[in-house]
DNA sequence: GCCGTAATGAACGAACTAGTAAAAACAAGG
DNA sequence: CCTTGTTTTTACTAGTTCGTTCATTACGGC
């Protein structure tokens, strides 16, 4: 039931595993707590199928962009760009995953099916790179998972700890998000750390 | 109670909040449950105090360094390095503050104290940044929080995510714990951010 | 020794919560 | 229209969990 679903994910990206409750997850929808027992056993199975639901859900938005078409320089800057934009608006989906480490990755492990999601991700970014060093303006001896840590790493913790870095640097955007890193600041970061400054 | 508070602190980092319980805290403890009411009021009174003891105890090893006697460029390195050593090495912090984040940051806004020990990790790179400029070494124009923005992002990152990260490109290093962004990665990228490229 | 205050222990209770029992409603094939 | 299997509703339960009640003890000043 897609509706229970989307309840779900909404009310463990709030309030996480423990916090969350069946029954308002229940109340939410048009239908009943019995049926959530019904199609997916448990409060823990549930939880397995939105955070899976989640990491499918994300996957997909890459592809959109044809950065295969760009200049390396171009495409990295705008998947650098697109990744920052992706993270900013999926609030949910970080939540859930920052309390799947808080669950110390027990749920991630059961899924084989997430396991495989992130491939084209790397692949995408070492077709980029492999350009770029062909034609050296990328230096050599990076590695394609590294970038994307990089580019995670970054875009994910100006969410994940927006609400921490927000109180004590009292930074807050319009919206009332802190934006502790802005995105011009990521892209220039991962720009210069894969630029070759021998380059002709 | 000292113990009450340091078996507490355990408890909240693995569990959570909303996952920890008042009673298994209280086992843990030589004293009982009825003490954690007397000293603290409530659950939440404990996990605030927890956190604003985490954060104390945090700011006050990068003091110890001694950076002001560097020269900037390798101030800056060690600083990024005994950074990401630090968190590291800091695991029940991280998930503290994650779950303050999940919290949206509830217990932390109710802190005074807090907000105040972080203004002298600011200075230190103030510093460092402001002689490494008069150098040339470093371009112009950097603001220092948002370096210490990216040198917390990167190291914090490599713990929080370690679970999640670490199933999905499955390099654990020996001691079970994924590093997906290396020490020597950190401090090149870093550097090479704040890197004066028309440097004499 | 006496007294007020701080500290402690054992047991309890009221509210909550994941999960279930049992049976009603429904769909579909014969 | 009846049988058979699936879906859904309502009500319930067994166990947990935060917090409290009340009685008792340690302790420091006088």
């Amino acid at each position: 039931m897609a509706e229970i679903l989307a309840v779900a994910a909404r009310e463990f990206a709030a309030k996480g595993l423990a916090g969350a409750r069946v029954d308002e997850i229940a109340d939410a929808t048009r239908t009943s707590k019995r049926m959530i027992y019904y199609y997916f056993g448990s409060k823990e199975g549930l939880y397995l199928q939105v955070l899976e639901n989640a990491y499918r859900g994300t996957r997909q938005s890459e592809s959109r962009f044809h950065l295969a078409d760009l200049d390396p320089v171009t495409a990295l800057k705008t998947l650098v760009g697109v990744t920052y934009d992706h993270h900013r608006d999926s609030e949910d989906f970080i939540r859930l995953v920052m309390n799947e480490n808080m669950e110390r990755g027990a749920f991630l492990r059961q899924s084989e099916v997430i396991q495989r999601l992130n491939t084209p991700a790397i692949e995408v970014i070492r077709d980029i790179y492999e350009r770029g060093r062909a034609l050296r303006v990328f230096r050599e001896g990076l590695d394609p998972v590294e970038i994307h840590s990089v580019i995670s790493a970054l875009a994910f913790f100006n969410v994940s700890n927006r609400h921490t870095f927000g109180l004590i640097f009292g930074d807050k955007s319009a919206d009332g998000k802190a934006n502790t890193l802005s995105r011009e600041l990521v892209q220039d970061l991962v720009m210069r750390y894969v630029w070759n400054n021998a380059a002709a």
